[in-house]
DNA sequence: TTGTAGGCGTTATCAT
DNA sequence: ATGATAACGCCTACAA
């Protein structure tokens, strides 16, 4: 309907404002209106004030899609990563939602399944939505990296360590040694490790680094690998959970178990439940995450600072792209064991 | 580093192809090509697929953009919550992200803290981008939802139930009154509640739901209640593991607790192993939720179907936004009792 | 400092 | 069944 109101100054509020009725109120041109909204410079102080008035009076907000196809900015970040509902997901989320929140940006968010291909072309699927996206835990390698940074779109990777495009990783071969050597001072000789190498089909690095420090701290306290030790807990409560039994059942018993997330740690305790095996009597269990239910139940294990994590990829981000900075390098993020109550000195019996 | 493509059959693709080049390409009109390329009416198969071949070889895609400001539509569903890294939140994010994916929607999601003000004004935050929200435990009532269904956006709130506007929820006086009355069953008669009323200074209608069928299941029994067995959790572990501790003080101790959420009774659970009490054996444990590690430490609890929740919410949206179907009318979802091991009869002593 | 006017890439309305 | 062409609402050289 035609909401014409023709008149100038203090007229009816139309429908939806669009920037012409601004100028109008306002006595200035469009192009005067744009730049004194957007702060820029060039604008004389009353004239801003002038048209911020009006603006306010029509409830005038700029349509974000004429905005985007005149600037070809979006002001919105992508996020892509392969489960919405772990823990891990939802505290990355998070950590970009706080900086983004703080910058007017908009996130859009996407899961890739865990496949490994899908990634390049999910990525390209809301590449003309974003300025720049966040790819968690996509594993691409720097082939494929190489191949995003020379599509334009910004980006950065968290979970592996690239060099064609800004990542961010914590060191996981350090908080796995780190739990397990926590686990050799306190006297284990027999030390498990249930990880996972079959998260869907993708080709992840973390438990192979993982893998490492396990090792590298059985080395450095001087005891031997047992492969009978070492099962696959497909990083999932039950998984490990399963694994766990098949531990029992040895003849001779792992005293310590570590585990690659705290989830597959809750497994295990699970089974020990089931078992009647005591923790930490009679076995001491380390995980890797700090899940905030982990505390709750005693859970010693390695902390990493996902919402931190978060929040550095979009403010890394954030800065390329509004203050064009160069592309960040890898960052490593610090870890730490958080010892509690799984883990004890191995009962003498 | 160029674009190397054997551009033998037409001429040479560009940097990013628009729909005029499309048009040139296959020898017809922009009109027909954007008709072609969306499946609408009137168009000869044998140009649709001379259309589409064009399009291919080009490489192109339409910008987003510029059809979301000529055709007013977005394609974009918008979806708030109080916070992104609840178990709660990530469920229902991964239900909305199901079917917008299987419909080619967008996902735009922000988090409006706990407060309650902040949400109709968050909600015009992001009108403008998008066609519909999924409005998670915004409590808003039916009198600010009347108003957001006036405003015009699509919507569907999740949490509570309302009239103004279509709503999915489910049965929390039931949920409480099944968990509490398996306890009554079992024999117990100083059954405690842990709830929260303080969730940040958001009104919500949950926790007094869940406290009715507490005392219903209380008075169906023939129990009667006693104010010194019913504290504050705040829905967060720590603030269970304090009420839980106040409730171990108490010199007739309660044989049972029900607690509002499963964080909460994790919190309960922490606070008996402190305190040396044996759960089931001294205390019986009940939640709400059925989070995803309940199972894991044998917690008894009540399911609710989050994700399915989040996958309703988005269809009915979809189904209002692409068929124009009526609003639909509030929805309840079914919720029953998991018994595991956190259960059992009262202790004789 | 401010104004003018030409895009931005589609969609949608009329004709044809 | 197709084709012209006017919106869509804003941004941004360039001019004044």
């Amino acid at each position: 309907m035609g909401t014409h109101n023709g008149d100038h100054a203090r007229g009816p509020i139309p429908e939806r404002a669009t920037i012409e009725d601004v100028a109008r109120d306002a006595g200035v041109s469009v192009a005067t209106v744009s730049r004194a909204l957007r702060d820029l410079p060039h604008v004389a102080a009353s004239t801003k004030a002038k048209v911020r008035s009006s603006a306010d009076r029509l409830q005038y907000v700029a349509d974000t899609n004429a905005a985007r196809l005149a600037s070809g900015r979006t002001r919105t970040i992508g996020l892509i990563a392969p489960i919405m509902t772990s823990w891990y997901t939802g505290e990355m989320v998070a950590g970009v939602e706080d900086v983004l929140q703080a910058h007017g940006y908009d996130l859009l968010i996407t899961t890739s399944g865990l496949r490994h291909r899908g990634e390049a072309a999910d990525q390209m699927s809301f590449q003309q939505r974003v300025d720049g996206a966040v790819l968690v835990d996509v594993f691409c390698g720097d082939a494929a990296a190489a191949r995003i940074a020379a599509a334009g779109t910004a980006a950065v990777v968290v979970g592996e360590q690239l060099t064609a495009l800004p990542s961010i990783a914590v060191d996981n071969r350090l908080g796995a040694e780190l739990a397990v050597r926590h686990l050799a001072q306190l006297g284990h000789r027999r030390i498990a490790l249930i990880g996972g190498r079959s998260e869907g089909d993708t080709v992840s690095t973390v438990p192979d680094q993982r893998e490492d420090g396990y090792w590298k701290a059985l080395r450095d306290a001087r005891l031997r690998r047992d492969r009978r030790l070492e099962h696959d807990g497909a990083f999932t409560i039950d998984g490990a959970r399963n694994a766990a039994r098949r531990l029992f059942s040895l003849s001779e018993r792992p005293t310590a178990v570590f585990c690659m997330s705290d989830e597959m740690a809750y497994g295990v305790m699970h089974a020990a439940r089931d078992a009647g095996i005591s923790i930490p009597r009679d076995l001491s269990v380390v995980g890797f995450d700090d899940h905030p239910v982990s505390e709750a139940f005693g859970l010693t294990t390695v902390r990493q600072p996902v919402r931190d994590m978060g929040r550095l990829a979009a403010s890394s981000l954030l800065d390329v792209l509004d203050h064009d900075a160069p592309a960040p390098p890898h960052r490593d993020m610090p870890v730490g064991l958080i010892q509690r109550s799984s883990t004890a000195a191995p009962n003498a019996s």
